[in-house]
DNA sequence: AGCGTTGTGTAACATTATCACAGACAAGAT
DNA sequence: ATCTTGTCTGTGATAATGTTACACAACGCT
């Protein structure tokens, strides 16, 4: 229930709150917090849960979806590095239970801290205060952000969108399936499906199985706005 | 910028954390609130804006909701009798702009927080850290019922829940326009009027101008979910 | 090559969104 | 009372999206 000196170093490069200069803090968390290790596509919350502790991401990324009755899902935000999921933390301070899912995307390494204690810091740090109302102000309007395309814009549009963003992440050609943009869109793999076979008849991508290239990216970026 | 000590009474029957004995918020909060009202169909906050202040309702509601190009607009959530607008506490303590609109759904008696304040209680007291977060907690599960509303429940079902909910809250008549609905709902007129016709001749509402009677409310809370 | 698994294509149909009106009603003005 | 104006509702046509039910293609494996 600590975290060995060594991993100090590494720790404070991926945590910024630990870079603030609160000695308390660093304290505390150091002595109170501790590591794990989660593995790709490992479930982290399930609905309903009540949450026992927090995690704060040192690398990797988590992926946090609400699920409907018929398997349909949507993406509501993904948890990155010095990150931690919001909702646990506000289900460990309200008591109210996990209202969504959240699995690994990738392999984690994570800061571990008991609920217990990311309640009493609140009351000894002004930084963890600052950081934690961070998250919560991120995740709000990311959330917001869902609701505003999932009502205001139409879907092709949607898809434009994460094209392109996957495109500025750096890949030219992206691996993943219909499936995969469907569930992170909230639509269906058919639908995905027949905006992709337009945008390929339109010359902007090509689709092979497990793939989309992308070919015109300016006309992408255009296609996420309003035509 | 303080309350008047007639207020006091009735102030705490408003706002719970005021009865949690701790004086030291009680005092901080009587001295450096003050009281505001707000008149009917007022904007409170616009998107964009950064918040100088938090209100903390006494009674009436407002309404938190999100606006398209095309005008359409989303209800996210409301705010009633000893709540406030977490965006708004959230911008303030994270100076991320209000993501949404506001406005008076009714005339509205406030108590109002100055910014800074706001953060200082934080270190100050655990019943205020308590009612900060339970505010967030409650806002964010809001918010994703919102997100699961709109991408999983089909609109007749939606239309269902809502007027079912407006039932429950009193009248077995609403007074109320199609637009106000669609608006509510994230959908369109024609939509939420094609619908209503359909309750209309399955005999389980009666619409007119204005107003709709709800006559068979067991069906309709029945439809609410998969039918 | 044969097999099962996963990913994709497609057609038909249901639901929802959007557009363009027409008509109906209420309240005040003449 | 009649007219006028603004608000509210109805409807039909068309586009976009969601759903269902398959067929087929690509890949890994034996």
């Amino acid at each position: 229930m600590s975290i060995p000196i060594d991993q100090h170093e590494r720790l404070s490069q991926c945590i910024e709150f630990l870079n603030k200069n609160d000695k308390q803090l660093n304290t505390l968390f150091y002595s109170q917090a501790s590591l794990a290790k989660l593995e790709k596509g490992q479930p982290i919350c399930h609905e309903g849960n009540s949450c026992s502790q927090l995690a704060i991401v040192l690398n990797g990324t988590a992926r946090v979806y609400k699920l409907g009755e018929n398997g349909k899902e949507i993406t509501l935000y993904r948890v990155g590095q010095g990150e931690s999921c919001i909702l646990t933390a506000s289900c460990i301070l309200s008591e109210i239970p996990f209202p969504a899912f959240a699995v690994c995307d990738t392999n984690i390494e994570a800061a571990i801290i008991p609920s217990h204690v990311v309640q009493s810091w609140l009351a000894e740090s002004s930084v963890w205060r600052d950081y934690i109302f961070g998250l919560v102000a991120t995740r709000l309007s990311n959330i917001i952000q869902v609701v505003e395309d999932v009502v205001f814009r139409r879907m092709d549009r949607r898809i434009a969108g994460y094209l392109y963003n996957q495109a500025s992440k750096g890949n030219a050609a992206i691996s993943t399936t219909h499936q995969v943009i469907a569930s992170e869109l909230g639509t269906s793999r058919e639908v995905v499906s027949r905006i992709l076979k337009e945008f390929e008849h339109e010359d902007l991508i090509k689709v092979t199985r497990g793939t989309i290239q992308l070919i015109d990216l300016d006309t992408l970026r255009t296609k996420q706005h309003v035509s």
